[in-house]
DNA sequence: ATAGATTGTTGTATTTTATCAACAACTCAT
DNA sequence: ATGAGTTGTTGATAAAATACAACAATCTAT
């Protein structure tokens, strides 16, 4: 983003050749980077190995569908901003892109894309650095209002994945025995 | 929640007779109360006179659309659950919705909804009672999460008193020595 | 200037938290 | 019924956090 006429560096992943070409083209039009992927396990390899401005993705592909990489990403902690697009999203899919981390949602055939792209990728700095957690309990010790923190961050995650310890461990960067104890210790009866 | 035979307490907003009906009976047969408002208008007067377990709206209504009352409702700090519904809802307006707060959103016309709403309704009540904390970012892991909860915990007190080290140290219930670590290791500048 | 108090840094011991590993108990598909 | 997979518990060990202790550096009142 701080190189030679560039705005960005983007990532498009889709298997859709047309899509993918006119997409590319209209981004490096206006000095965008972009680089291509055709699959989940493509795209997994390109980002481990390069940083990106943002991702634009489709939800259908052969193999891995974009969904279930955009959380394997974000539970990753992945921080690049993610658009998801198709062209033939139901509600539930949207709702769940979104719920997931998604910054955005784009119907495809793409029209007008570009502003919102800008958009995003212009933003991405300042809504990042305004995450404020409130409702602290100042009266309280740090470990006493730690606990209260933790319980909370674990009683989201799991309400949120049907109380699946282990893919909240895998959220929340724990090892899966380790939520077991933590529950127990927090008095968190998972049910 | 607490009266009678009843599981909770519905409004629905639509200005279509023949999808509102059928909801309500649905929502009835199963013992939830359900109320109807066929404009917005109508469902502020209801809602500043009543209090719901959820929210069931349309996007698509005479006079203002729901996506405007959503944004409306949620920016007064309305604390019930919002469900957006419509028949041809474009990505943007249920990305929209998602962002301004709306729990979910499905397609009209609605077909198994009931469990749906019903897991809303039922995660809902823990996580309301054990609310003191908010403004938690989600996507990060608990580790990250809670060193932003702690610097703002910990900032919070230095700014109250003075960037006194020995009495922040004695609020937190941390070793004087411990608070300077920690300071330091959260990269927190004392000044 | 000086003594005493406070602030800040660092080594080490202790405590707490988390991982790794193992296994029992339970669930589910066949 | 059975095997595979998942869930839940627990021991041992590693890693991280915190307390205890010491001392240098700085500040403040006299």
């Amino acid at each position: 983003m701080t190189q030679d006429s560039t705005f960005g560096k983007i990532l498009i992943i889709d298997d859709e050749k047309d899509n993918t070409e006119i997409i590319k083209d209209i981004l490096e039009d206006v000095s965008y980077t972009t680089m291509l992927a055709r699959s989940a396990n493509e795209a997994k390899a390109i980002v481990a190995a390069n940083t990106f401005d943002l991702i634009l993705m489709d939800v259908w592909m052969p193999g891995q569908d974009g969904i279930s990489l955009l959380s394997e990403w974000y539970s990753e902690g992945l921080s690049t901003p993610v658009v998801m697009m198709s062209g033939h999203a139901e509600p539930s899919d949207i709702v769940k892109a979104m719920k997931l981390g998604a910054v955005d949602f784009l119907k495809k055939p793409l029209h007008d894309f570009l502003p919102i792209l800008r958009n995003i990728m212009t933003r991405k700095e300042p809504e990042k650095s305004n995450q404020q957690v409130s409702g602290i309990d100042y009266s309280l010790k740090l470990k006493e209002a730690r606990n209260i923190f933790e319980s909370q961050y674990l009683l989201h995650h799991l309400s949120d994945n049907d109380n699946n310890i282990a893919v909240v461990a895998e959220i929340a960067g724990l090892e899966r025995t380790t939520l077991y104890r933590k529950l127990k210790d927090l008095g968190i009866d998972k049910k």
